[in-house]
DNA sequence: AGGAAGATCTACT
DNA sequence: GTAGATCTTCCTA
């Protein structure tokens, strides 16, 4: 059984870096071939719109970034570099964003999960934004999915409370250009973030 | 047609 | 730890 709720649509309804905080702790769900697949996310990254250099939505509204102008708690997914990128739409009324889901601890379906990775080893499983949608077979098919419907094959469920003292905070990751403030959330005790490296020059 | 991108894997110094 | 190949999707021209 789940035992937890879907995030409310109105979870979503706040300025990214809100939403990817609290977006640690929670549960990403995906319904695969009758089996469910779990796992606690542990690091985030916000995004946002026109003014973010690292944003997809960065210079104006495309046919592919349209989902950030659009409602919040519906999925959008994108490539690059041949991997699938995870996020979910969050923003203030009439506001642009995204929230990436760079890792997740995993919970449940395991043996699923390695199947789809082709790893032995758990740590390395879902810790990156590529490895957790090759884990979870997340591609654009899932693209606009709502993820407050716990009748959808993928959706984020209601978690564990987490400790102020236990997030850390960072510039993203992998981007070459990053606003001035720190956009990255991770737990700090876990094991499963990803090992990427900060490479925008406005890092402090 | 050509190139860049929020990444990952492999093979090295 | 660092460098290079990878070969998708969407951008710009």
């Amino acid at each position: 059984m789940l035992g937890q709720k879907p995030l409310p649509r109105k979870f979503y309804m706040r300025d990214p870096k809100f939403v990817a905080r609290d977006l640690l702790g929670k549960i990403l769900v995906r319904r695969l071939n009758g089996h469910l697949l779990e796992g606690i996310i542990v690091e985030t990254e916000a995004y946002y719109g026109v003014d973010d250099p690292a944003s997809r939505a960065k210079n104006s509204m495309k046919k592919y970034n349209a989902p950030m102008w659009g409602e919040v708690g519906l999925a959008f997914i994108y490539n690059v570099h041949n991997n699938w990128m995870f996020n979910v739409v969050a923003h203030e009324p009439n506001g642009i964003g995204a929230v990436l889901i760079r890792a997740i601890e995993p919970l449940r379906g395991i043996n699923i999960m390695m199947a789809n990775r082709k790893v032995h080893s758990i740590i390395n499983l879902t810790n990156g934004p590529g490895r957790l949608t090759k884990a979870l077979k997340i591609d654009k098919e899932l693209n606009c999915t709502d993820l407050t419907d716990d009748k959808n094959p993928i959706f984020i469920s209601n978690g564990r409370f987490i400790d102020e003292q236990r997030i850390g905070r960072t510039h993203r990751i992998g981007v070459s250009k990053d606003l001035d403030i720190e956009l990255r959330f991770y737990l700090k005790d876990n094991p499963f973030v990803s090992k990427g490296r900060i490479r925008s020059s406005n890092q402090s």
